[in-house]
Order: structure tokens, then C-alpha cells, then sequence
DNA sequence: GTCTATAGTGCGATAGAC
DNA sequence: GTCTATCGCACTATAGAC
């Protein structure tokens, strides 16, 4: 198995109880997260029982893994819909006929992997985003946690962001949901630095969507930043010292 | 014909030796840009004559536009690659057969479309964005250009950024040169300000970087800005005063 | 200049052999 | 559990009537 493919590298329930060692870098996030690939092929394997025509779970699970690594990679090169089930064929070595015994159709295949990323998303975040502590303490926990989750899963945060305007009603909703939520994060901790008068900000609201687009750019012009050799622990440090210096009172 | 139509508002060549009104609007910006859409059209429909085998210009002005006006609409709902001519002849109300007189396949409709807005963006850019002057007013310049520009031209600035990766090679390279060169425009000034001693900065690439991603959001998440009643001009002004003290010495 | 009709291609999905 | 073969459909592009 690749242990290269984030699908298998995120293990949430690892993370409870151990705090992150400060100062929080990339190394030390990736090294954290990367657990068990077993445990949770296994969980995405489980959670999809009812499309998975398959018995065995050693099989379903490699293939599993196989079949969502290669969508990322057709996907983000082609775009989703314009990625054949010939293509994702070729590019996995499994026949159409194979394929069809691990999800119902392509817009199955589509949705069993936004829910998955989103699941891990969510779970990282809660995880690893500092509840408590100092405005200034919270907010660093925030953007790193934030970028560096979007580099472990860069192929995911790529799709999603890409193929949103694209889904359904249903996916299109949640990938929004997504958006504002991980915006209102930001938001609370400019609020309480403003409150404790650590913060000064003409808008809490534009203040964090300004925020997330600086975290956003760096997975999705990344070919602009690999070109200048510019490291993601050196973003980070710019990120946050431009916001920092936006707000101080 | 539809004056809405953002691709027969644009005339660079009214701009010429006529300064802008203080202080820069959108409301003023937008009716310095709407001109002759009977200029423009004739020019694309010139330039394009090549692939056009429409022989009376008036015919050919009015559908070519109707055309990239379509096109831009559907392709921004369900991506280029899926939509089909037979969508566009559905919104444009021309047959198939039709839509082959105004260009020679789907392929060299993108460059069309593509080669037309940057010819219009750089045209506008190059006239609007102040080359003399201090550096704080040339970042107000350039900063309030941009925002207001992707605004006209909303839905071809949106389009550039999302089917940028499907570009082949010739385009592809050519979005990139855009995206590096007006990030160039806002470092240079960032520079100029640094030398003076009116701004300081940690790194005036990723600044400029940082400033280019705040002004794109404004085009990616209209729905956002949208539906909290955030108007052009008070966007404008959040980026300006948070860049601003970002790079205040 | 615009239309309808159709050729030729490649798609998603499935049936049945192994 | 995986394969090959094939169905029906929608696509791009073109030919020829009007």
C-alpha cells in the first residue's frame, strides 16, 4: 500500500488527549497525523458497505485506496467530470466492470469522497485547533492547523475547492457549510482577542475571510510557491505576521 | 444589443490622457469603461476574421456576442468541458450549424474568449493603474483597478481562474504570465514605497501575493460578499486600510 | 446566413463468462 | 472478484437543403 496517499495517512481518533508540542511546525503536524492507514481504509471500507459489492476486506480496502488516490489525481488534472471511468480504468489497473463493484456510479464515486474529506477535515480541526488560550496563542493554532492540514490533504483541498460549483444541491450545501464554518472559527478568536484588547479590527467578518484566502492561495497557486522555494512553515510565519501587524491595536 | 454585456463595454481607446476623477469609485471607474460596444465588437469580429465565415459585420458583431456572452454564462455553471454546443445553441438560440460560422470548434472558442479578456484586462490595467506618483497613492491606484475591473468583468475574470488548468499549453502559459505580471505591477509599487520609507515589509513578493489573493476572493466568493450585503467599495477599502497597517513602518 | 439531418466517436453503465 | 463485450445515449462536427 502507498502510504504516500493521505486517504490512508489521517487517523483522528489518535489524536485525543496528547497536546501539539510548541512550536507547532509542518514536520511535527505531518508526523502526528500520520497514523494507521489500516484503521482508517478500514472506516471509509465500513461506511461504505451498502455501494461496496465487495466481500473481503483486505481486497476492498487496498482497491478502495487505489480508487481514491487516482480520482484526485485525474480530477485535479482534467476536472471531474471530463476524468473518464476509462481513464480511472487505466490509471488504477481495474476494468469498468471492477470498478462498478466499488461505488454505484460516478457521481457516487464523487460524494463518497467529499464526505470522506470532509469527515477527516473536520475531525483534524476539532482536534488540533486550540480551544482555549490567549487570542494571539489561539489564533496561531488556527492558521497553522488550517495550512498544514491543506498540505497533508492538498489533493482533496484542491477538488473541493475546484468541483464545488459542480455538485449537487445536496454536496454543494455541505462544501458551503465547509466554507463559513472554518470562517466563523476566525472569527471567534479575532472577537475575543478584540474583547481582551489584544486585537484592534475595522471587521471581524472580512478580517477572517482575508485570512482565508491567504491559507487558500497556498493550495491552490501551488505551483507559484514550489517555484519561488518558499516553505510552508516560511508562509505561515508570513501569514502570520501580516495579519498580526493588520491587527494590532 | 445587451449593454450588460461586459464584452462590449470596454473601450481602451477612450481612455488616453483623460486622469481619473479623486477620488476612484466603482460607480466612476464603471462609466469611464462603458463605451462604444460598437468599437469593440467590430475589433474582436476583425481580429477574428480568419475563423468567421459571416461576411455582413452587423450580423456577425451582434451574434459573436450574444455567443461569448453564453458561453461565459454556462461555462461558469457547469464548467466548459460539460457544456455542450447544444447547451449553447439552446442560449443563444442559433443552431448548430450556425455556431460553426462563428468559430471553428469548441477548442478555439476558449482561446477566443480568453485571448479577448486579456487583451481588455491588460489594456485597462496599463490606462487606469497610476505609473507616477507616491507609492501609497499607487497602491490605492492599482488595488482599486483591479477590484473594480473583475467587477465588470466578472464572469470572464472567474472563468480565466477556473479553467486555467484545463488551458493546453499555449494558454495555459499565457494565464500564468497574467497572474505573475500583475502581481509584478503590486510589488513594484510595494518596493518603491519600501525605498521611500513609507511602507515596511517582511517580503514584498508575498505581500503582493497576499494582496492578489484578497482581491481574487472578491470574484471566487461572490455569493459570499453577496449575501452579507458587503458593497464593492467598502471591499475595496478593508483590503486598502488592512494593507495598509499590514506594511505601515 | 441559418437550418435540419446525420456521420462518427466516446461516454456511463451492465450482462455474463471465467 | 475481475474480466470482456456490448447497449443506448449524447457529444462534436459536417453536409446539404432552403
Amino acid at each position: 500500500m502507498d502510504i504516500e496517499n493521505w486517504v490512508l495517512d489521517i487517523g483522528h481518533l489518535f489524536f485525543k488527549g496528547n497536546p501539539m508540542p510548541k512550536p507547532m511546525t509542518y514536520a511535527r503536524f505531518k508526523r502526528r497525523v500520520m497514523v494507521s492507514m489500516e484503521d482508517i481504509c478500514r472506516d471509509i471500507f465500513r461506511k461504505n458497505r451498502p455501494t461496496i459489492k465487495i466481500k473481503k476486506e483486505a481486497v476492498g480496502i487496498k482497491n478502495l485506496a487505489t480508487i481514491f488516490k487516482a480520482t484526485l489525481k485525474l480530477s485535479n488534472e482534467k476536472g471531474f467530470q471530463a476524468m473518464s471511468l476509462r481513464d480511472l480504468s487505466a490509471e488504477t489497473g481495474l476494468s469498468m466492470g471492477a470498478l462498478y463493484s466499488y461505488f454505484a456510479g460516478k457521481e457516487e464515486l464523487l460524494e463518497i469522497i467529499h464526505e470522506q474529506g470532509r469527515t477527516i477535515t473536520f475531525s483534524v480541526l476539532d482536534e488540533h485547533v486550540a480551544q482555549t488560550g490567549t487570542a494571539p496563542e489561539r489564533l496561531e493554532s488556527a492558521v497553522r492547523t488550517h495550512l498544514y492540514l491543506s498540505e497533508v490533504m492538498r489533493d482533496w483541498f484542491f477538488f473541493a475547492y475546484m468541483e464545488t460549483r459542480y455538485f449537487r444541491k445536496k454536496e454543494h450545501k455541505r462544501a458551503i457549510e465547509g466554507e463559513l464554518y472554518t470562517e466563523q472559527l476566525f472569527c471567534d478568536i479575532l472577537e475575543q482577542g478584540q474583547k481582551e484588547g489584544a486585537f484592534y479590527l475595522e471587521s471581524s467578518i472580512l478580517t477572517a475571510s482575508a485570512i482565508k484566502a491567504m491559507l487558500q492561495d497556498w493550495y491552490l497557486k501551488r505551483w507559484k510557491y514550489t517555484r519561488r522555494k518558499i516553505s510552508i512553515d516560511a508562509y505561515a510565519d508570513f501569514v502570520l505576521n501580516m495579519v498580526r501587524r493588520a491587527i494590532w491595536p
